[in-house]
DNA sequence: GTTGACTCCGTAGTTGACTACGGACGTAAG
DNA sequence: CTTACGTCCGTAGTCAACTACGGAGTCAAC
């Protein structure tokens, strides 16, 4: 019984080359191998890449899907914690970073909507002048 | 008089090889080359490089940004605006994202918060079953 | 005329998370 | 027993937007 890597890949939605990738990484551990040197998986394997999909849908990077399964026995709640909140004050500056970039957006977009007699186009003028955003470098997104 | 490429690169900010990137990628024209060979830029160099940097904070890709490099002469509104529009959309979908993330952290976070007598750390275990936020993709970031 | 800062160029490395390749080998069905 | 599919492995490529490197040439000041 037990999975191959095939079947594991079946069940979990993670893509063969992405199991063995996280194998590399030492997000899953190596699984049995029987006899020909093939892999067979268990569910406590799948159960670990739906812990990392988890992990990755709420924004956390593989290495800190890594630090989360350290404290997988459950019993580190403060540490799980902290790294939760600390992801979610990242989330948040996100959010209030695209919130300025929609504003803008929408405003230049609304000029160009209601851009009577204009010479110029609003938004191409205003990416010469400038003044709409604070320039600065761009995060990451959490799907 | 003009820029050399350490000048420009003072002026507007923008690292000396970021500029000749975007030369290499055909962002800015090549300057007037007097004899020996090194680059004179002026200040319409700069204005470009400007352009860029604030389509950039509006979450142009630099492919984009090509784009709208394109209609730089301001006679081409209606397709500057559906540029602007289509980014618009794709910005308010990833705020849309990042909300349903933010909900999701915020409320192991506080679960872990009120952790009162439970043996397993509510975060962890939510990452184990899962629930929580549907599986998806990310998308990437405008800053 | 020599020093030292600046610029030239092409190429290669970085980051993160995969994804692809290819040749050898295992394994199950007929 | 053969066929065909699945799996093995290490390495290399992908994407975007840079960033770094190194050796040679140029320019301004002293």
């Amino acid at each position: 019984m037990g999975y191959t890597i095939g079947s594991l890949s079946k069940v979990t939605g993670v893509h063969i080359e992405t199991i063995r990738y996280y194998q590399r990484r030492g997000l899953i551990g190596e699984p049995t191998r029987p006899p020909g040197g093939i892999r067979r998986y268990d569910e406590a394997h799948a159960r670990r890449l739906r812990f990392i999909k988890h992990a990755q849908a709420l924004g956390f990077s593989l290495d800190e899907v890594a630090e989360l399964l350290a404290l997988e026995d459950g019993q580190h709640c403060r540490e799980a914690a902290r790294l939760g909140a600390d992801k979610l004050a990242s989330v948040r500056a996100r959010i209030t970073r695209l919130r300025q970039v929609e504003l803008a957006l929408a405003s230049l977009v609304k000029q160009c909507g209601s851009h009577r007699g204009q010479v110029r186009c609003p938004l191409i003028a205003s990416l010469e002048l400038g003044s709409d955003l604070p320039i600065q470098g761009m995060g990451e997104d959490a799907s």
